[in-house]
DNA sequence: GCTTGATTGGCCCTTTGGGGCAATAGACGA
DNA sequence: TCGTCTATTGCCCCAAAGGGCCAATCAAGC
Protein backbone atom coordinates (compact mmCIF):
# COMPACT_ATOMS: atom_id res chain seq x y z
CA UNK A 1 0.00 0.00 0.00
CA UNK A 2 2.91 2.73 1.04
CA UNK A 3 4.53 1.18 -2.42
CA UNK A 4 1.86 1.50 -4.58
CA UNK A 5 1.59 5.16 -2.95
CA UNK A 6 4.96 6.16 -4.46
CA UNK A 7 4.68 4.20 -8.04
CA UNK A 8 0.97 5.06 -9.17
CA UNK A 9 -1.79 7.14 -8.01
CA UNK A 10 -3.50 4.98 -5.81
CA UNK A 11 -4.28 7.74 -3.83
CA UNK A 12 -6.48 8.92 -6.43
CA UNK A 13 -8.08 5.51 -7.05
CA UNK A 14 -8.51 4.10 -3.38
CA UNK A 15 -9.76 7.58 -2.41
CA UNK A 16 -12.52 8.01 -4.92
CA UNK A 17 -13.54 4.83 -3.93
CA UNK A 18 -13.77 5.86 -0.57
CA UNK A 19 -15.69 9.62 -1.75
CA UNK A 20 -18.15 7.31 -3.64
CA UNK A 21 -18.84 4.88 -0.20
CA UNK A 22 -19.02 8.05 2.00
CA UNK A 23 -21.07 9.56 -0.65
CA UNK A 24 -23.12 6.72 -0.49
CA UNK A 25 -22.94 6.64 3.57
CA UNK A 26 -20.79 5.76 5.94
CA UNK A 27 -21.77 2.98 9.00
CA UNK A 28 -19.90 2.99 12.11
CA UNK A 29 -20.36 0.23 13.90
CA UNK A 30 -19.14 -0.59 17.91
CA UNK A 31 -19.85 -4.01 19.43
CA UNK A 32 -17.42 -5.68 21.56
CA UNK A 33 -17.83 -8.91 19.73
CA UNK A 34 -15.12 -8.76 16.95
CA UNK A 35 -16.47 -11.62 14.47
CA UNK A 36 -19.64 -9.46 14.48
CA UNK A 37 -17.40 -6.59 13.37
CA UNK A 38 -15.65 -8.34 10.72
CA UNK A 39 -19.13 -9.54 9.36
CA UNK A 40 -21.13 -6.55 9.42
CA UNK A 41 -18.30 -4.47 8.37
CA UNK A 42 -18.03 -6.78 4.99
CA UNK A 43 -21.53 -6.74 5.22
CA UNK A 44 -22.03 -3.02 4.32
CA UNK A 45 -18.82 -2.59 2.23
CA UNK A 46 -20.11 -5.24 0.05
CA UNK A 47 -23.69 -3.19 -0.63
CA UNK A 48 -21.63 -0.45 -1.25
CA UNK A 49 -21.10 1.52 2.45
CA UNK A 50 -18.02 2.53 4.18
CA UNK A 51 -17.59 1.09 7.17
CA UNK A 52 -15.79 2.03 10.38
CA UNK A 53 -15.83 -0.13 13.32
CA UNK A 54 -14.52 -0.02 17.27
CA UNK A 55 -14.26 -3.07 19.85
CA UNK A 56 -15.70 -0.30 22.60
CA UNK A 57 -17.84 3.11 22.90
CA UNK A 58 -14.52 4.32 24.69
CA UNK A 59 -12.56 3.61 21.55
CA UNK A 60 -14.83 4.99 19.11
CA UNK A 61 -15.22 7.92 22.12
CA UNK A 62 -11.82 8.54 21.97
CA UNK A 63 -11.30 8.97 17.90
CA UNK A 64 -14.38 11.07 17.90
CA UNK A 65 -12.26 13.47 20.09
CA UNK A 66 -9.45 13.55 18.59
CA UNK A 67 -10.39 13.71 14.75
CA UNK A 68 -13.76 16.38 15.82
CA UNK A 69 -17.01 16.08 14.11
CA UNK A 70 -16.98 13.09 11.39
CA UNK A 71 -16.75 13.02 7.35
CA UNK A 72 -19.06 15.23 5.49
CA UNK A 73 -21.63 12.55 3.70
CA UNK A 74 -24.64 10.65 5.36
CA UNK A 75 -22.77 8.85 8.77
CA UNK A 76 -25.04 6.56 11.22
CA UNK A 77 -24.15 4.82 14.23
CA UNK A 78 -25.23 0.45 14.81
CA UNK A 79 -24.20 0.16 18.47
CA UNK A 80 -24.45 -2.65 20.50
CA UNK A 81 -26.25 -2.18 23.87
CA UNK A 82 -24.25 -4.63 26.11
CA UNK A 83 -20.68 -3.87 26.79
CA UNK A 84 -18.58 -3.35 29.58
CA UNK A 85 -17.94 0.24 30.82
CA UNK A 86 -19.71 2.57 28.18
CA UNK A 87 -22.68 0.61 27.16
CA UNK A 88 -24.44 1.53 24.23
CA UNK A 89 -27.42 3.83 25.89
CA UNK A 90 -24.49 5.64 28.20
CA UNK A 91 -22.96 6.42 24.45
CA UNK A 92 -26.45 7.65 23.40
CA UNK A 93 -26.26 10.02 26.34
CA UNK A 94 -23.08 11.43 25.55
CA UNK A 95 -23.35 11.95 21.67
CA UNK A 96 -26.66 13.51 22.33
CA UNK A 97 -24.56 16.89 22.40
CA UNK A 98 -21.97 16.21 20.77
CA UNK A 99 -23.41 14.78 16.98
CA UNK A 100 -26.11 14.09 15.47
CA UNK A 101 -25.59 11.35 13.80
CA UNK A 102 -28.61 9.00 13.68
CA UNK A 103 -28.39 6.21 16.27
CA UNK A 104 -29.59 2.39 15.23
CA UNK A 105 -29.01 0.56 18.79
CA UNK A 106 -29.10 -3.55 18.45
CA UNK A 107 -29.09 -6.23 21.45
CA UNK A 108 -29.71 -10.16 21.63
CA UNK A 109 -30.36 -10.29 25.45
CA UNK A 110 -31.64 -7.27 26.02
CA UNK A 111 -35.58 -6.29 27.90
CA UNK A 112 -38.41 -3.93 27.04
CA UNK A 113 -36.81 -1.88 29.26
CA UNK A 114 -33.62 -0.54 27.18
CA UNK A 115 -35.57 -0.67 23.94
CA UNK A 116 -37.66 1.63 25.29
CA UNK A 117 -35.22 3.65 27.16
CA UNK A 118 -33.57 3.84 23.59
CA UNK A 119 -36.32 4.94 21.37
CA UNK A 120 -36.84 7.36 24.51
CA UNK A 121 -33.44 8.88 23.74
CA UNK A 122 -33.91 9.07 20.02
CA UNK A 123 -32.67 5.98 18.96
CA UNK A 124 -33.76 5.33 14.89
CA UNK A 125 -34.77 1.78 15.73
CA UNK A 126 -33.95 -1.39 18.08
CA UNK A 127 -32.42 -4.50 16.56
CA UNK A 128 -32.69 -7.72 18.20
CA UNK A 129 -29.84 -10.50 17.23
CA UNK A 130 -29.72 -12.17 15.34
CA UNK A 131 -31.13 -10.05 12.55
CA UNK A 132 -31.79 -10.63 9.09
CA UNK A 133 -29.32 -8.91 6.72
CA UNK A 134 -32.44 -7.39 5.16
CA UNK A 135 -33.56 -5.77 8.38
CA UNK A 136 -30.35 -4.26 9.04
CA UNK A 137 -29.90 -2.97 5.65
CA UNK A 138 -33.32 -1.58 5.80
CA UNK A 139 -32.42 0.20 9.06
CA UNK A 140 -29.07 1.48 8.18
CA UNK A 141 -31.15 2.72 4.89
CA UNK A 142 -33.53 4.57 7.00
CA UNK A 143 -31.02 6.29 9.36
CA UNK A 144 -28.21 7.56 6.68
CA UNK A 145 -31.60 9.10 4.67
CA UNK A 146 -32.46 10.76 8.17
CA UNK A 147 -28.73 11.46 8.73
CA UNK A 148 -28.56 13.22 4.90
CA UNK A 149 -31.76 15.20 6.07
CA UNK A 150 -30.18 16.38 9.05
CA UNK A 151 -27.38 17.63 7.75
CA UNK A 152 -29.09 19.13 4.74
CA UNK A 153 -31.24 21.09 7.30
CA UNK A 154 -28.27 21.89 9.39
CA UNK A 155 -25.82 22.98 6.09
CA UNK A 156 -29.25 25.15 5.40
CA UNK A 157 -29.70 26.50 8.45
CA UNK A 158 -25.99 27.64 8.47
CA UNK A 159 -26.06 29.29 5.62
CA UNK A 160 -29.04 31.38 6.26
CA UNK A 161 -27.19 31.69 9.88
CA UNK A 162 -24.44 33.69 8.52
CA UNK A 163 -27.01 36.14 6.27
CA UNK A 164 -28.33 36.71 8.93
CA UNK A 165 -25.46 37.84 11.11
CA UNK A 166 -24.70 40.01 7.97
CA UNK A 167 -27.50 42.22 9.01
CA UNK A 168 -26.85 45.28 11.51
CA UNK A 169 -29.21 45.55 14.13
CA UNK A 170 -31.60 47.84 12.70
CA UNK A 171 -31.85 45.60 9.72
CA UNK A 172 -32.98 42.80 11.58
CA UNK A 173 -35.60 44.95 13.15
CA UNK A 174 -37.16 45.97 10.20
CA UNK A 175 -36.66 42.72 8.50
CA UNK A 176 -38.35 41.06 11.41
CA UNK A 177 -41.14 43.59 11.15
CA UNK A 178 -41.18 43.23 7.09
CA UNK A 179 -42.09 39.33 7.96
CA UNK A 180 -44.85 39.66 9.94
CA UNK A 181 -46.43 41.76 6.74
CA UNK A 182 -46.10 45.20 8.39
CA UNK A 183 -46.13 47.68 5.82
CA UNK A 184 -43.46 50.60 5.63
CA UNK A 185 -45.08 53.71 6.36
CA UNK A 186 -45.87 51.54 9.63
CA UNK A 187 -42.69 50.81 10.44
CA UNK A 188 -41.67 54.15 10.06
CA UNK A 189 -44.21 55.66 12.27
CA UNK A 190 -43.07 52.34 14.74
CA UNK A 191 -39.58 53.02 15.23
CA UNK A 192 -40.38 57.07 14.67
CA UNK A 193 -38.25 57.18 11.70
CA UNK A 194 -38.68 58.24 7.80
CA UNK A 195 -40.11 55.98 5.49
CA UNK A 196 -37.14 56.64 2.98
CA UNK A 197 -34.78 55.27 5.87
CA UNK A 198 -37.20 52.27 6.11
CA UNK A 199 -36.80 51.77 2.06
CA UNK A 200 -33.05 51.70 2.88
CA UNK A 201 -33.05 49.16 5.54
CA UNK A 202 -35.25 47.14 3.88
CA UNK A 203 -32.93 46.89 0.74
CA UNK A 204 -30.02 46.09 2.73
CA UNK A 205 -31.91 42.98 3.87
CA UNK A 206 -32.85 41.83 0.44
CA UNK A 207 -29.74 42.45 -0.67
CA UNK A 208 -27.73 40.15 2.82
CA UNK A 209 -30.50 37.86 2.29
CA UNK A 210 -29.90 37.03 -1.14
CA UNK A 211 -33.35 37.06 -1.86
CA UNK A 212 -35.62 39.31 -4.59
CA UNK A 213 -38.94 39.07 -3.27
CA UNK A 214 -41.41 39.39 0.01
CA UNK A 215 -42.05 35.68 -0.67
CA UNK A 216 -38.51 34.32 -0.24
CA UNK A 217 -38.02 37.20 2.81
CA UNK A 218 -40.91 35.36 4.38
CA UNK A 219 -39.68 32.16 4.25
CA UNK A 220 -36.27 32.80 5.09
CA UNK A 221 -37.10 34.40 8.46
CA UNK A 222 -39.65 31.92 9.06
CA UNK A 223 -37.38 29.19 8.61
CA UNK A 224 -34.30 31.07 11.32
CA UNK A 225 -37.48 30.62 13.89
CA UNK B 1 -71.92 17.15 48.79
CA UNK B 2 -74.30 14.61 47.44
CA UNK B 3 -76.60 17.13 49.77
CA UNK B 4 -75.50 20.14 47.73
CA UNK B 5 -75.78 18.46 44.49
CA UNK B 6 -79.28 17.97 45.18
CA UNK B 7 -80.40 21.05 46.59
CA UNK B 8 -78.70 23.33 43.74
CA UNK B 9 -78.02 22.89 40.61
CA UNK B 10 -76.38 19.98 40.94
CA UNK B 11 -76.18 19.11 36.91
CA UNK B 12 -74.71 22.32 36.45
CA UNK B 13 -72.12 21.34 38.90
CA UNK B 14 -71.55 17.69 37.38
CA UNK B 15 -71.07 18.92 34.09
CA UNK B 16 -68.67 21.59 34.71
CA UNK B 17 -66.87 19.23 36.29
CA UNK B 18 -67.21 16.42 33.71
CA UNK B 19 -66.01 19.96 31.35
CA UNK B 20 -62.99 20.48 32.98
CA UNK B 21 -61.91 17.09 33.15
CA UNK B 22 -62.28 16.90 29.56
CA UNK B 23 -60.68 19.98 28.96
CA UNK B 24 -57.70 18.60 31.22
CA UNK B 25 -57.39 15.55 29.27
CA UNK B 26 -58.81 11.98 28.72
CA UNK B 27 -57.33 9.18 29.53
CA UNK B 28 -58.62 5.53 27.49
CA UNK B 29 -57.35 3.00 29.96
CA UNK B 30 -57.52 -0.71 28.26
CA UNK B 31 -56.01 -3.54 29.77
CA UNK B 32 -57.96 -7.19 30.87
CA UNK B 33 -56.82 -7.22 34.38
CA UNK B 34 -59.73 -5.31 36.26
CA UNK B 35 -58.08 -4.26 38.97
CA UNK B 36 -55.69 -2.35 36.89
CA UNK B 37 -58.12 -1.01 35.26
CA UNK B 38 -59.81 0.37 38.62
CA UNK B 39 -56.60 1.33 40.23
CA UNK B 40 -55.74 3.61 37.01
CA UNK B 41 -58.61 5.25 36.54
CA UNK B 42 -58.73 6.01 40.36
CA UNK B 43 -55.18 7.45 39.39
CA UNK B 44 -56.24 9.73 36.66
CA UNK B 45 -59.44 10.87 38.53
CA UNK B 46 -57.53 11.77 41.13
CA UNK B 47 -55.34 13.45 39.05
CA UNK B 48 -58.19 15.40 37.41
CA UNK B 49 -58.48 13.52 34.26
CA UNK B 50 -61.72 12.23 32.68
CA UNK B 51 -61.14 8.73 32.39
CA UNK B 52 -62.49 5.48 30.52
CA UNK B 53 -61.68 2.00 31.04
CA UNK B 54 -62.32 -1.37 28.93
CA UNK B 55 -61.39 -4.53 29.34
CA UNK B 56 -60.40 -5.63 25.93
CA UNK B 57 -59.40 -3.62 22.70
CA UNK B 58 -62.71 -5.43 21.14
CA UNK B 59 -65.11 -3.60 23.51
CA UNK B 60 -63.16 -0.53 22.93
CA UNK B 61 -62.84 -0.94 19.21
CA UNK B 62 -66.85 -1.32 19.83
CA UNK B 63 -67.68 1.60 21.16
CA UNK B 64 -65.72 3.58 19.30
CA UNK B 65 -67.29 1.99 16.02
CA UNK B 66 -70.52 3.19 17.56
CA UNK B 67 -69.52 6.46 18.93
CA UNK B 68 -67.68 7.82 16.19
CA UNK B 69 -64.93 9.78 17.01
CA UNK B 70 -64.31 11.06 20.75
CA UNK B 71 -65.11 14.09 22.02
CA UNK B 72 -63.52 17.07 21.66
CA UNK B 73 -60.35 17.85 23.74
CA UNK B 74 -56.69 15.83 24.22
CA UNK B 75 -57.55 12.41 24.62
CA UNK B 76 -54.94 9.48 24.65
CA UNK B 77 -54.91 5.51 24.96
CA UNK B 78 -53.24 3.64 27.92
CA UNK B 79 -53.41 -0.10 26.27
CA UNK B 80 -51.73 -3.40 27.90
CA UNK B 81 -49.39 -5.02 25.33
CA UNK B 82 -50.71 -8.71 25.75
CA UNK B 83 -54.53 -9.24 25.54
CA UNK B 84 -56.85 -11.90 24.11
CA UNK B 85 -57.89 -11.41 20.52
CA UNK B 86 -56.20 -8.00 20.16
CA UNK B 87 -53.19 -7.23 21.57
CA UNK B 88 -51.98 -3.88 22.29
CA UNK B 89 -49.41 -3.67 19.08
CA UNK B 90 -52.74 -5.46 16.76
CA UNK B 91 -54.79 -2.58 17.78
CA UNK B 92 -52.29 -0.18 17.30
CA UNK B 93 -52.34 -1.49 13.64
CA UNK B 94 -55.87 -0.93 13.26
CA UNK B 95 -56.05 2.70 15.15
CA UNK B 96 -53.50 3.52 12.54
CA UNK B 97 -56.31 4.82 10.15
CA UNK B 98 -59.13 5.87 12.58
CA UNK B 99 -58.06 7.93 15.16
CA UNK B 100 -55.10 10.24 16.11
CA UNK B 101 -54.72 9.64 19.45
CA UNK B 102 -51.20 8.95 21.00
CA UNK B 103 -50.60 5.70 22.76
CA UNK B 104 -48.86 4.69 25.50
CA UNK B 105 -48.67 1.15 25.71
CA UNK B 106 -47.79 -0.77 28.79
CA UNK B 107 -46.55 -4.56 29.63
CA UNK B 108 -44.79 -6.81 32.32
CA UNK B 109 -43.93 -9.46 30.36
CA UNK B 110 -43.02 -8.37 26.86
CA UNK B 111 -39.40 -8.06 25.75
CA UNK B 112 -37.50 -5.76 23.39
CA UNK B 113 -39.13 -7.29 20.16
CA UNK B 114 -42.38 -5.60 21.60
CA UNK B 115 -41.22 -2.61 22.49
CA UNK B 116 -39.26 -2.02 19.40
CA UNK B 117 -42.51 -2.75 17.50
CA UNK B 118 -44.49 -0.48 19.39
CA UNK B 119 -42.03 2.56 18.71
CA UNK B 120 -41.95 1.96 14.96
CA UNK B 121 -45.38 1.40 14.52
CA UNK B 122 -45.66 5.16 16.13
CA UNK B 123 -46.28 4.65 20.15
CA UNK B 124 -45.27 7.21 21.96
CA UNK B 125 -43.77 5.06 25.27
CA UNK B 126 -43.79 1.54 26.09
CA UNK B 127 -43.92 1.27 30.04
CA UNK B 128 -42.89 -1.56 31.99
CA UNK B 129 -45.23 -2.89 34.92
CA UNK B 130 -45.07 -2.12 37.60
CA UNK B 131 -44.61 1.56 36.84
CA UNK B 132 -44.28 4.47 39.19
CA UNK B 133 -47.49 6.46 39.29
CA UNK B 134 -45.06 9.44 38.30
CA UNK B 135 -43.65 7.82 35.63
CA UNK B 136 -46.98 7.05 34.37
CA UNK B 137 -48.47 10.43 34.94
CA UNK B 138 -45.75 12.13 33.25
CA UNK B 139 -46.01 10.37 30.26
CA UNK B 140 -49.60 10.57 30.11
CA UNK B 141 -48.99 14.53 30.53
CA UNK B 142 -46.66 14.11 27.08
CA UNK B 143 -49.05 12.19 25.78
CA UNK B 144 -52.06 14.82 26.07
CA UNK B 145 -50.24 17.79 25.31
CA UNK B 146 -49.23 15.54 21.93
CA UNK B 147 -52.65 15.33 21.58
CA UNK B 148 -53.93 19.22 21.99
CA UNK B 149 -51.26 19.58 19.88
CA UNK B 150 -52.51 17.58 16.85
CA UNK B 151 -55.93 18.44 17.25
CA UNK B 152 -54.92 22.56 17.58
CA UNK B 153 -52.99 21.15 14.14
CA UNK B 154 -56.01 19.33 12.53
CA UNK B 155 -58.21 22.16 13.31
CA UNK B 156 -56.48 24.67 11.42
CA UNK B 157 -55.73 22.54 8.42
CA UNK B 158 -59.57 21.98 8.60
CA UNK B 159 -60.25 26.03 8.58
CA UNK B 160 -57.88 26.38 5.87
CA UNK B 161 -59.25 23.88 3.26
CA UNK B 162 -62.75 24.95 4.07
CA UNK B 163 -61.83 28.31 2.59
CA UNK B 164 -59.62 27.52 0.21
CA UNK B 165 -62.15 25.05 -0.93
CA UNK B 166 -64.02 28.10 -1.36
CA UNK B 167 -61.78 29.56 -4.02
CA UNK B 168 -62.31 28.59 -7.62
CA UNK B 169 -60.00 26.95 -9.70
CA UNK B 170 -58.95 30.40 -11.43
CA UNK B 171 -58.07 31.28 -8.36
CA UNK B 172 -56.28 28.59 -6.77
CA UNK B 173 -54.07 29.03 -9.67
CA UNK B 174 -53.24 32.76 -8.85
CA UNK B 175 -52.86 32.22 -5.58
CA UNK B 176 -50.81 29.65 -6.33
CA UNK B 177 -48.48 31.74 -8.11
CA UNK B 178 -49.00 34.80 -6.05
CA UNK B 179 -47.31 32.52 -3.18
CA UNK B 180 -44.42 31.60 -4.99
CA UNK B 181 -43.78 35.17 -5.69
CA UNK B 182 -45.21 35.98 -9.24
CA UNK B 183 -45.82 39.20 -9.70
CA UNK B 184 -48.60 40.22 -11.43
CA UNK B 185 -47.94 40.99 -14.75
CA UNK B 186 -46.09 37.72 -14.82
CA UNK B 187 -49.09 36.17 -13.76
CA UNK B 188 -50.88 37.66 -16.78
CA UNK B 189 -48.57 36.44 -19.08
CA UNK B 190 -48.06 33.16 -17.89
CA UNK B 191 -51.91 32.98 -17.98
CA UNK B 192 -52.19 35.22 -21.30
CA UNK B 193 -55.05 37.29 -19.53
CA UNK B 194 -55.24 40.87 -18.76
CA UNK B 195 -53.38 42.47 -15.78
CA UNK B 196 -56.67 43.75 -14.75
CA UNK B 197 -58.05 40.24 -14.21
CA UNK B 198 -55.28 38.75 -12.13
CA UNK B 199 -55.85 41.78 -10.05
CA UNK B 200 -59.19 40.91 -9.68
CA UNK B 201 -59.05 37.36 -8.84
CA UNK B 202 -56.14 38.15 -6.08
CA UNK B 203 -58.38 40.37 -4.44
CA UNK B 204 -60.86 37.38 -3.84
CA UNK B 205 -58.56 35.35 -2.84
CA UNK B 206 -57.44 37.98 0.33
CA UNK B 207 -61.21 37.80 0.74
CA UNK B 208 -61.46 34.58 0.94
CA UNK B 209 -58.98 33.30 2.66
CA UNK B 210 -59.34 35.94 5.20
CA UNK B 211 -56.03 37.35 4.81
CA UNK B 212 -55.15 41.21 4.13
CA UNK B 213 -50.91 40.77 3.68
CA UNK B 214 -49.21 39.15 0.87
CA UNK B 215 -47.09 37.94 4.49
CA UNK B 216 -50.55 36.03 5.84
CA UNK B 217 -51.10 34.53 2.13
CA UNK B 218 -47.95 32.82 1.99
CA UNK B 219 -48.13 31.51 5.42
CA UNK B 220 -51.94 30.03 4.85
CA UNK B 221 -50.73 28.38 1.35
CA UNK B 222 -47.53 27.10 3.03
CA UNK B 223 -49.42 25.81 5.82
CA UNK B 224 -51.30 23.88 3.43
CA UNK B 225 -48.80 22.14 1.82
C1' DG C 1 -85.86 32.81 -21.77
C1' DC C 2 -83.80 34.53 -17.67
C1' DT C 3 -80.88 34.64 -13.70
C1' DT C 4 -76.54 33.63 -11.58
C1' DG C 5 -71.74 32.92 -11.03
C1' DA C 6 -67.25 32.71 -13.15
C1' DT C 7 -64.03 34.87 -16.11
C1' DT C 8 -62.52 38.41 -18.61
C1' DG C 9 -61.13 43.36 -20.12
C1' DG C 10 -60.49 48.59 -20.15
C1' DC C 11 -59.92 53.17 -17.97
C1' DC C 12 -58.34 55.75 -14.30
C1' DC C 13 -56.74 56.98 -9.78
C1' DT C 14 -54.25 56.26 -5.24
C1' DT C 15 -51.05 53.93 -2.31
C1' DT C 16 -46.98 51.36 -1.66
C1' DG C 17 -42.52 49.64 -2.94
C1' DG C 18 -37.97 50.33 -5.03
C1' DG C 19 -34.18 52.96 -5.78
C1' DG C 20 -30.72 56.97 -7.49
C1' DC C 21 -28.38 61.09 -5.64
C1' DA C 22 -26.73 63.97 -2.04
C1' DA C 23 -25.90 64.92 2.64
C1' DT C 24 -25.56 64.90 7.97
C1' DA C 25 -24.07 62.84 12.34
C1' DG C 26 -22.33 59.65 15.88
C1' DA C 27 -19.24 55.68 16.83
C1' DC C 28 -14.96 53.42 16.42
C1' DG C 29 -10.65 51.50 15.08
C1' DA C 30 -6.07 52.81 12.71
C1' DT D 1 -7.23 63.10 14.10
C1' DC D 2 -8.87 60.71 9.83
C1' DG D 3 -11.39 57.40 7.32
C1' DT D 4 -15.03 54.00 7.59
C1' DC D 5 -19.31 52.16 9.03
C1' DT D 6 -23.98 52.74 10.34
C1' DA D 7 -28.08 55.22 10.72
C1' DT D 8 -30.54 58.82 9.18
C1' DT D 9 -33.17 62.05 5.99
C1' DG D 10 -35.06 64.71 1.88
C1' DC D 11 -36.21 65.09 -3.04
C1' DC D 12 -37.49 62.99 -7.14
C1' DC D 13 -38.97 59.34 -10.37
C1' DC D 14 -40.75 54.99 -11.81
C1' DA D 15 -42.94 50.42 -11.21
C1' DA D 16 -46.23 47.54 -8.94
C1' DA D 17 -50.18 46.76 -6.25
C1' DG D 18 -54.93 47.89 -4.90
C1' DG D 19 -59.20 48.96 -6.26
C1' DG D 20 -63.67 51.65 -8.10
C1' DC D 21 -66.69 51.73 -12.14
C1' DC D 22 -68.49 49.83 -16.20
C1' DA D 23 -69.21 46.01 -19.27
C1' DA D 24 -69.02 41.64 -22.11
C1' DT D 25 -69.01 36.57 -22.60
C1' DC D 26 -70.38 31.98 -21.42
C1' DA D 27 -72.06 27.91 -19.13
C1' DA D 28 -75.33 26.03 -15.75
C1' DG D 29 -79.66 25.81 -13.79
C1' DC D 30 -84.64 27.29 -12.89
Amino acid sequence: MIRDLCIRQPITVSDRRLAERCARGRVVVIDDDAEILLALCALFELEGYACETYDSAVAFLQVLSENGPCFPGPCCLLCDVRMPQIDGLELQRRLKELGDAPMLLMSGSSGAPEAASAFRAGALDFLIKPMKAETLLDAVTKALAVSAQRQHQRTRRDELATRLNALTEREREIAQRVALGQRNLEIADALGIALRTVKRHRHQVMEKLEVDTLVDLVHVIDEMK
